[in-house]
DNA sequence: GCAATGACTGGTA
DNA sequence: TTACCAGCCATTG
């Protein structure tokens, strides 16, 4: 293991792969729901291991769609439900930003 | 150790 | 809404 960031990485993947369909949260969020480094660290595990989560569900925190696409993410976030902004380009986070508790 | 880079965020214009 | 600047932390050369 070339450094010991994989408890941080995991746990990055784990929230990703918890966050229920219809519902997104941002790198800052997943930074605090982890308790560790940043939204930067979060989306350096993203471009590592974010093809194995549904990367489509992580997003800015002014609801602008995920990078390294245009558009696929956005129509895998409307399939699912998320509440989109009045036309349709970007999320409403103020209705699909995750808590970290689907049951509240 | 220093400098540059990056799937980021917030404030100001 | 878009554009620019400063702060943030870790990886890389």
């Amino acid at each position: 293991m070339p450094m010991a960031s994989e408890d941080f990485d995991e746990r990055v993947l784990a929230v990703v792969e918890a966050i229920p369909p219809g519902r997104v949260m941002s790198y800052g969020d997943i930074a605090e729901y982890v308790g560790s480094g940043g939204p930067r660290l979060v989306g350096r595990v993203m471009s590592e291991y974010g093809g194995g989560v549904p990367w489509w569900r992580v997003i800015h925190t002014d609801g602008s769609a995920p990078p390294s696409h245009d558009g696929e993410g956005l129509a895998l976030l409307r399939a699912e439900g998320t509440p989109m902004r009045p036309g349709g380009e970007r999320i409403d986070m103020r209705r699909a930003r995750w808590d970290g508790v689907s049951a509240g």
